[in-house]
DNA sequence: ATTCTGACCGCAA
DNA sequence: GTTGCGGCCAGAA
């Protein structure tokens, strides 16, 4: 049974598009996700770098491109490029706290009984 | 085939 | 907290 030739992981790239595409669409309004992250919920682990190729292709699909930031929770675009302040713009509409072109996660406060014994075994 | 590049990551220091 | 570096995957030259 010839030939299939140079493509025959083709439908396999086509999996991975859209496997990923449907877990940035999956990122709820006012939560942000990394790359990696996008990544390992579409169920290719490994490769987050295909992630974002995938949504600087698709600008046309009407995605929610500006939920998706890198690991370390800053924006993936150069500091003050019009796409940072874009997706800075953006992310605020929907009540994340962008600081610096970074998204800060919701801080856990040291209330003075909220000590690591009382998390493990209850304060009560 | 080899090399370069990119909206990246994890981990050691 | 930070930086550096090797690792990773896919497309273009």
């Amino acid at each position: 049974m010839p030939d299939r030739p140079a493509s025959a992981d083709l439908p396999d790239a086509m999996a991975r598009r859209a496997a990923i595409l449907g877990a940035v669409r999956a990122i709820p309004r006012g939560e942000v996700r990394s790359y990696a992250e996008v990544a390992r919920a579409a169920g290719w682990p490994r490769h987050a770098r295909l992630v974002a190729r995938l949504l600087s292709e698709s600008e046309a699909l009407d995605l929610p491109w500006h939920r998706v930031l890198r690991a370390d929770g800053c924006i993936a675009f150069p500091k003050d490029s019009p796409a940072w302040r874009e997706q800075t713009r953006r992310l605020r509409a929907e009540g994340v706290s962008v600081v610096d072109g970074r998204a800060r996660r919701p801080a856990r406060r040291a209330r003075p009984e909220a000590t690591l014994d009382a998390a493990l075994w209850g304060d009560a």
